[in-house]
RNA sequence: GGGGCAGUAGCUCAGCCGGUCAGAGCAGCGGACUCAUAAUCCGCCGGUCGUGGGUUCGAGCCCCACCUGCCCUACCA
């Protein structure tokens, strides 16, 4: 048993997350916690909304709401929208928590002590309106090498370079059109060339490591090379403040969006121990011999495999200045940063204002949560970028999940429950009937062990072989042709073949725990065999406003194991009602035609 | 500009460290079966693995160049 910290990306709270946000960071995170857990870890898994930074800022001006007020909605909708797909978080949180700003402050002010921050002043630019820092992202202007006029800030569309954005030649906002100015300014700045060596000596242990992408790796040595201070601090006045005299009361001052999403691994872990009445609950999952296996989209690689881990050696006091651990004691580097690529809508990337997009909540309010994740399980981008079609995404559910998982399962308890209303003994088993239970009982090595290497689209593969294997069986056995002739030979082939289902359920459960309920019981099960979330109001721990937060159920009595659970016989079992619905073929036009009226209105 | 990924049967894709690796699913065609949401099972058809070089006894798998598409480049998973 080992301690498993499942570490998952924080969703943005300034809309309804779209497909791609779930196929990145969502369901990997669940399938992997999920068999964890049966494989019998103790996984601990957190995440919660990211509310502080310019977006929300932006968009809450642009509605004429507060920020909080602007967060406090999204924060909801995102956290209906996980639950419904069935995410089973222990406990899924927010950034705007007291508890978070502590932990968040205590982070800085140990890292602070140790040396690894330092304070500098720069030159930025920020809006004459407001006095805020105004993201290089949101400027926009002439680009001073090639003369595109729509160049940002950061970097020109139009011939590629990196550009800073002083020398724009007539820059203007694109929040409100004003000439942003450009004036000096102090901010703190995380001091990674210090840290370099601690971060890489990690990533180094990292080579080779079955759960590592290549990619990930090699892009993360790579962003190692040119290391740069990089500024935590923002003139801003939505974030976290700054905990230091002089800067915490200054209301323009805030930590910069990213250095506190982060450590919402570290708060969210803190915040559930403490709901769990036991405070210290966390500290196993965050020791050196935990597993922490972080998920994410690969744009925020960068984040996890070299600004988190860079704020935590310098929490622990590795890097070459020294120093010690604050209040939290030594804090355990990820072990393992999994990012997925991009999935693309039709063949477009999704982009919310050219309407190229589909919500979670759109999906769900019209499909089972277990046919997206079985779509996303089986074509999501796991090493590559992938595409969402309609077109697909009903084949997919149609033709593999109804037809070959949910008919098994309808045919099996079908021929039980019409010749002999319960699970039934097996006589004398042949080769054949020992040759499909080796087949479907092995497959739980072959599946757990992809999984836990984060090759979850393999997993799934095999684990609907083995689905393969049990029709199979069924047409070769022919039990129906045996009622009159050999009845005895009909139970025991019914006896292997609800072993058989029984074992498919539970390869299948991580990946598609709502069915995996569902068939337990259509096959005459009792009690829980897959939790999900829950959404609960609470209040904040330390006097702030409630908020709704995600929690699972753990465990229980009836929470099987990674292995093949032998069949009870005996155990009643009647007529099935399908596990699955299967899509109309209109579905696919009635989609599209959804997303042309979207585009030409958004 | 820098970095990365992909280019394998009509379609979507597997192919980990180079040696039955030329595969799977879908589509198409033919058969079987009838327990099941016209589901399932069997068989057939089908590819000079982007292009050009190179390394090797042997290369989708390694190296170089090129073509095409995509992504990241530090506040879109």
């Amino acid at each position: 048993m080992t301690h498993v910290l499942a570490a998952v990306a924080w969703p943005y709270a300034n809309g309804p997350r779209h497909l791609g946000h779930v196929a990145g960071f969502g369901v990997p995170s669940d399938v992997f916690a999920r068999q964890q857990r049966m494989a019998g870890h103790d996984v601990l898994m957190v995440s919660g909304t990211d509310e502080h930074g310019t977006p929300i800022l932006v968009q809450a001006e642009r509605e004429g709401v507060t920020p909080q007020a602007l967060a406090d909605r999204y924060n909801r909708v995102i956290a209906e929208d996980l639950q419904a797909l069935g995410l089973s978080y222990d406990l899924f949180t927010r950034t705007t928590t007291r508890n978070h700003y502590a932990v968040v402050q205590e982070m800085f002010r140990t890292v602070h002590r140790n040396g690894y921050l330092v304070e500098r002043t720069t030159m930025g630019a920020v809006s004459p309106s407001t006095g805020r820092t105004l993201p290089d992202r949101y400027i926009e202007g002439t680009c001073p090498i090639c003369g595109f006029d729509g160049a940002r800030g950061d970097q020109c569309d139009n011939c590629g370079n990196q550009l800073d954005p002083v020398d724009l030649k007539n820059p203007v906002s694109r929040i409100n059109g004003e000439t942003p100015k450009f004036v000096e300014s102090q901010h703190f700045f995380l001091d990674l060339p210090a840290l370099a060596e601690a971060v890489g000596a990690w990533l180094e242990t990292k080579t080779g490591s079955p759960s590592w992408r290549p990619n990930v790796l090699g892009f993360s040595r790579n962003l190692l090379e040119e290391i740069r201070p990089r500024a935590i601090t923002r003139d801003i006045d939505w974030g976290i403040p700054v905990p230091l005299p002089g800067w915490e009361e200054n209301p323009t001052k805030r930590l910069y969006v990213w250095f506190d999403a982060v450590v919402g691994y570290l708060s969210a872990s803190v915040e559930w121990a403490r709901r769990t009445g036991d405070p210290e609950a966390w500290r196993p999952y965050w020791s050196e011999g935990a597993r922490g296996a972080y998920f994410m989209g690969k744009d925020n690689i960068v984040f996890h495999s070299l600004i988190w881990p860079a704020e935590l050696a310098g929490y622990d006091g590795r890097g070459s200045r020294g120093g010690r651990p604050g209040a939290f004691g030594d804090l355990a580097l990820p072990s393992e940063v999994v990012a997925s690529e991009f999935l693309t809508m039709e063949g477009r990337q999704f982009s919310s204002s050219r309407g190229v997009v589909i919500s979670v909540r759109d999906v769900l309010s019209r499909y089972q949560p277990d046919a997206l994740r079985y779509f996303l399980s089986a074509a999501g981008p796991e090493a590559h970028d992938t595409d969402f079609t309609w077109r697909e995404f009903t084949r997919r559910t149609n033709d593999e999940l109804v037809a070959g998982w949910g008919n098994l399962v309808n045919r099996t308890a079908s021929l039980v429950a019409k010749n002999v209303g319960s699970i039934p003994e097996a006589g004398d088993l042949t080769d054949r009937d020992r040759e499909l239970l080796a087949t479907t009982s092995g497959a739980f090595g072959v599946v757990g062990d992809l999984v836990a290497t984060h090759r979850q689209r393999q997993g799934l593969s095999e684990a609907m072989r083995a689905v393969g294997e049990v029709n199979r069986y069924l047409s070769e056995t022919a039990p129906w042709a045996l009622r009159t002739s050999d009845p005895d030979r009909m139970r025991t082939v019914l006896h292997v073949a609800a072993q058989g289902v029984s074992d498919c359920r539970g390869l299948l459960a991580p990946y598609l725990p709502h069915s995996a309920q569902a068939v337990h019981e259509v096959m005459g099960g009792t009690g829980t065999v897959s939790p999900m979330p829950e959404l609960r109001e609470v209040d904040d721990l330390d006097g702030g406003s409630p908020y709704p937060v995600l929690q699972t159920p753990r465990g229980g009595d009836g929470a099987p194991g990674w292995g093949s659970v032998p069949v009870v016989p005996g155990t009643p079992v009647g007529k099935p009602t399908p596990v699955f619905t299967k899509l109309d073929e209109d579905v696919v036009e009635t989609e599209l035609e959804r997303l042309r009226e979207e585009q030409a209105g958004g």
